[in-house]
DNA sequence: GCAAAAGTGTTATAGTTACACCCATGG
DNA sequence: CCATGGGTGTAACTATAACACTTTTGC
């Protein structure tokens, strides 16, 4: 019963994590050099451990790496073209993650070099890892036009300014401030704080927080949608 | 150099395919029985080769269980549960696929059970090919509200009415005809031919075809969106 | 008092929904 | 000639896009 699991090739399992953070300006990825590969910057990775979920790995390296834990995380493809790896075939399973970037001290970063970089200007990459990100800023781009995954990028607290730059520049675009806060408070997803921001401009904006209960709400909404409307065939 | 990769423990790597097809009526998902497990449907299913890619690979076992080729396949998901094979740890990449039914002649079939289940009506699953099928589901409706994806479904010719009966077998829900055609022809995505279906209808409808030269463009503007009249947040 | 960013309202347009009747044909 | 499914138009409503002025306050 056992025959036909063990006249097959196992095969060497990876994950990578394409870090995305915002700094108010510019949407930024995190890139290490070590290792191995000291010359070429590259996503943080690691092995899957024989007794280790997909997701849990992915999680587990991300907090060896950088220290953060409970941060948004998700599933973007397998990358598993022969040759991908010229040294050892192996298959990566990538993951995308989204960081307030603030949480972000640098910890570890004593040990081997790490840098957030401009999505709009990396340095050339190792592997396929240039690929991985493509895919995960077009994957971003799919999912925050259609679900408030923006937010995990910001702060606790933030402005409505703050949140247009951040979709300005996951978008590489603008956006009309009437109509983009209009829409946004049209969701009912935010609560405005009695609270301003200080030292940014002179009036100040209001801060915002994410009212929690209704965000869930609509994350399921959306999971389970039927979408008479939103039918684009 | 190599210390690092030879330290590590490799892993089993499978590959399991949702396959979708359509026969006029219902959304139907294709199921074997066979090998270790013949009390058991499960998805069409095989393992990675030493030199081949993950696609290559899902398209191979496809080819060889089912006689299709060139058809619809898109990556699902990377399922790697411990536990999820309770024989031996193994991670599968499970791909969905969309395939002309009629294409699919019953031609295998002798050597291992094989039958079409409707979406609706499915029965137990070997391991975690359950939860598969229902990530594939929540996929096709994602992706088909979006992509003009439906039409790998139907035949080459296709009238207004299959159409919409195969997106309203999609999202187990009805659409106005009227508004449905207006919707889909307002994309001037299809080609009318100079042809009625005979035998269905009394009055008989006109058969269709997809513009490919346009659904290319669809599908590549799709890709490179800058959502501002889109973004939901 | 002025520069710099925050905040807010209206109108035109486009897209979506809801809804009902006539048409063509095989039996 | 009638039953069955095919095909089409309009009006109300909703969402989106374009656009400009006033407010606050640190300097």
């Amino acid at each position: 019963m056992l025959d036909q699991y063990k006249q097959q090739q196992p095969f060497l399992l990876a994950l990578d994590s394409i870090i995305f953070g915002f700094d108010g300006e510019v949407l930024k990825v995190l890139l290490v050099k070590r290792g191995l590969e000291e010359k070429t910057w590259s996503l943080m990775g690691g092995w899957l451990q024989p007794h280790e979920g997909l997701e849990a790995a992915a999680a587990r390296i991300l907090f060896e790496l950088t220290g953060l834990s409970s941060v948004y995380l998700e599933q973007l493809y397998a990358f598993g073209d022969p040759g991908r790896d010229p040294i050892v075939r192996t298959i990566s399973v990538a993951y995308f993650s989204l960081v307030k970037i603030a949480d972000y001290a640098t910890k570890i970063t004593e040990s081997f070099q790490v840098r957030w970089f401009s999505i709009y200007d990396l340095p050339p990459l190792l592997f396929d890892h240039g690929d991985m990100v493509d895919l995960a800023i077009k994957r971003l781009r799919y999912k925050a036009a259609q679900h408030p995954i923006g937010f995990e990028l910001l702060p606790e607290k933030f402005t409505i300014p703050q949140l247009q730059k951040l979709y300005e520049a996951i978008y590489n675009t603008e956006f009309d401030k009437r109509n983009f806060s209009r829409k946004i408070l049209s969701m009912h997803l935010l609560i405005k704080l009695n609270e301003k921001q200080k030292g940014f401009s002179k009036r100040g904006a209001y801060y915002y927080q994410v009212d929690h209960l209704k965000y869930q709400q609509f994350t399921n909404a959306f999971l389970n949608f039927v979408p008479t409307a939103e039918l684009v065939l």
